[in-house]
DNA sequence: AAGTGGTCTAGACCACAAG
DNA sequence: TTGTGGTCTAGACCACTTC
């Protein structure tokens, strides 16, 4: 389990970040890659495939791939999905968690999730803070049929790394429907804002690589702190 | 101009909205479709995988290909940025000018366009609705050098449309940075909304082919008629 | 004319699911 | 075991930019 393009694109975004290649703006040839790489040409592409959804490069057919460097600071890259741990590294995130139970599916979160009437399934409320400050209120249901257990300590910290490395399963699709709303009294209370201030909202779903959907959730934003970034080539 | 794998991936799309393969929820497999396209498996895995971006099917390894049918009405396909007239297709998208200009870049926006302090730059303000229903207040900036020409018959229509087909540029990238905020008094006028009630804002920047950008503009929505939507493969 | 990214092919082998 | 999608290769030719 080691996939060439993903080692080669997360090597390259590492560099890119060091600033290895800032002089000149420009990246070597998608061939010099290559062979530096020791990989297929193809391979090199389906790496800067990546880092272009992530926002990071521009290839301009003709001239060559250059570096963006105008990502925006601390806003939440729709493409980069890691949960706000891995987003917001170097930074501190905090998970404070305010409710944790196993509660029965009724029909609107089975139909919500696709699992049966009645199905085990953990509810975790979370408030989370970047450096101290208010970020998220997060409403999060985990089908307890693909993650058996759950503590407070785990939901204390990343949920998504829980998932991939120590039940090893492989998250496969993520969705997400973004909206905008009145904050109500509790969540205006908990992000430092008043009753009705609107709030930036994003309802997730999560399947696992076989299809299933582990997770569904609802994420209460500070509106002046959250932005969601999509950059994207044109099809 | 023809592409291959586009071609191929509207075609299908075509077909998926006809409900052609909604018996089985099952796609053919890839060989089955090369050989009936008549290109290589690559080809048309590069055409699959447009459509699942747009979040029309989902592949399982070793199990299939599989329709999605689960695309919420009326959410806005962040993935699928044709312009709303394109998106909202079967629906009555009108656009009602409000304004139209030939301004003079400043400091802020030569910055924002990447553009010479000064240069020329049309102004558009507009308001969309969809089926009658207030939808957006739009704010857009149009490099001049790279569009000409704008009257307000075309600023009526798909600016997006009469770039690609009127002017046969071609568009490469398009980002979008999507945020909450209160509402001032004149776009809550005109979206029938009170001030100080949440706006959904989607801020733009459209880049050409050759990485020039040719937009920027400042979307402000209607937070009860809005919603967007990313689906993603996780990477 | 030369350089560089974009499209496409034909085929190989691997990983996972279903019978 | 067989079917199906996922990864990877080596090479060809095209489209666009740069010189």
């Amino acid at each position: 389990m080691s996939i060439k393009y993903k080692d080669i694109s997360n090597r390259l975004e590492e560099e890119i970040l060091q600033g290895i290649y800032d002089k000149g703006d420009k990246l070597p040839t998608e061939e010099k890659l290559a062979a530096r790489h020791g990989v297929s040409r193809n391979t090199i592409r389906k790496a800067l495939e990546i880092l272009v959804r992530k926002g990071l490069i521009i290839s301009i057919q003709g001239s060559g791939v250059f570096l963006r460097h105008a990502t925006p600071q601390g806003a939440l890259n729709l493409e980069d999905f890691n949960g706000l741990t891995e987003s917001f590294s170097g930074q501190e995130v905090t998970s404070e968690v305010l409710e944790l139970k196993l509660i029965r599916a009724d029909e609107k979160l089975s139909l919500a999730m696709g699992c049966r009437l009645g199905a085990p399934i953990y509810f975790v409320k979370r408030m989370r803070r970047i450096d101290g400050v208010p970020y998220v209120v997060e409403y999060a249901y985990h089908n307890q049929e693909h993650i058996p257990y759950l503590d407070e300590k785990i939901a204390a910290g990343s949920i998504f790394r829980y998932i991939r490395e120590e039940l090893g399963k492989e998250i496969g699709y993520l969705d997400r429907e973004i909206s905008a709303a009145k904050l109500g009294e509790e969540d205006a209370r908990l992000l430092g804002l008043q009753a009705g201030d609107p709030a930036l909202i994003s309802t997730n779903r999560g399947f696992l690589k076989n299809g299933e959907i582990f997770d569904y959730s609802v994420d209460i934003h500070h509106y002046q702190t959250t932005r969601f970034l999509k950059l994207s080539d044109y099809r």
